[in-house]
DNA sequence: CAGGATCCGCCGCGATACTG
DNA sequence: CAGTATCGCGGCGGATCCTG
């Protein structure tokens, strides 16, 4: 009993596999990079997991020490730091996936968060800021810190701590913007944007998002002749 | 029928899972990296795998595009060019994966092609050259193509077309030097490395390879507090 | 009610045998 | 050489049941 499935390759690729390749692990590791989550959290932060399956995972990705498990209660799961190196791979894995996010599919789950996460890719660099972002949806509102480092952007779920700039406006606002590649001052039909704070760090956050890669060849993508 | 298991999800990580996820794929697409195969290259070059799915994931691959079958006899397998931009989702699979490689496993099979990629992602950049490896080993010879370009190490197992530099030399000479930090210039017990061509190249080629980062913390990786 | 555990049916996977 | 066919097992999905 108890022996999992691996490759046996002395490889790399094959080792990483052997640990993040069942199904769910990576997007376990995907909404947990936004911060700390109990197990309800992910349970319903994860449509289409089922209770079994979210409790063997967390139980052996704790066992290979991806994440941590601070007794509560409530309990909460947390990415290791070994967990959340694995930030590259699921950043990469969203490069590549988004030649194919043309449009939601029907029965798609949607969740700001993602979105959020998908920025980093974006992020061009050459800023330092800490900003807030407030999306209002339907009745709350989720706020996300997003501390923008020379060459690396963090992004959770959480208030920001003693933020430059704060950014507020309806889900749809910002989809505009960061998704559609509307101008943030012409967003009339889905509401406005309205911010508080440095105005020259709000210039420097809109510079600072390159575009959607959609289908187009990825900044870092290899050419193939 | 004909119904794939996806996860629903509008997100470009979530999207790629559904394409790549499955078991043997990326494995499948890090062994093309090197070049198009045959089918019963990879059979060979995959230990583990068995017949029916490789036939399988190659069907499934060709049908979404990672993959082209080029019509023999003999019919070989290629990436295409959206199955070779997985590589950068490959290679940090692989520098992830490094932090467990201390040592071969007993069972693990070796193949000196996934040493070979693993170099992509220790390159450093800053060179350009055009560089032949001819790696020894019990009665045969595998000869490799490295293109160093400024940003980007291209990797091929093939003869290299006009090569400044060949350096050839046993296998374990080759992992003396690139995985074993051993000086070329001390690799007695492992055999020698022999040179031909230009001596500034080969200089600027044992610079260019960053250390091999086992269990260390990656350059890029999230310092996480 | 949060945080799981248990049971069952199905399909992805592995092993082997077989075919053009 | 390049696959296809068949079969058993275990990972996975769905549902229900337990326990503080």
């Amino acid at each position: 009993m108890n022996k999992r499935r691996c490759y046996d390759q002395f490889c790399g690729i094959a080792r990483a596999l052997d640990l993040v390749s069942e199904r769910w692990t990576l997007l376990i590791v995907r909404n947990l990079m936004l911060g700390p989550r109990r197990y309800s959290d992910l349970m319903t932060e994860l449509p289409g997991i089922t209770t079994n399956l979210l409790a063997a995972r967390l139980k052996t990705m704790e066992g290979d020490g991806l994440v941590a498990r601070t007794d509560g209660p409530p309990a909460r799961y947390a990415l290791t730091a070994l967990g959340a190196a694995l930030e590259p791979v699921v950043v990469e894995l969203g490069r590549w996936g988004a030649k194919f996010m043309d449009q939601p599919r029907r029965g798609d789950t949607v969740n700001p968060g993602w979105g959020m996460l998908s920025l980093k890719r974006r992020y061009r660099g050459g800023l330092r800021a800490v900003v807030e972002f407030r999306l209002q949806l339907n009745g709350g509102e989720r706020r996300f810190e997003l501390v923008f480092e020379n060459h690396h952007l963090h992004v959770k779920e959480r208030e920001a701590v003693r933020p430059q700039l704060v950014v507020a406006g309806p889900l749809e606002a910002f989809q505009g913007w960061l998704f559609k590649g509307l101008p943030p001052g012409e967003l009339h039909r889905a509401g406005k944007l309205t911010t508080e704070g440095d105005p020259v760090v709000w210039e420097a956050v809109q510079v600072a998002f390159g575009p959607n890669d959609w289908k187009g060849a990825s900044a870092r993508a290899t050419a193939s002749p």
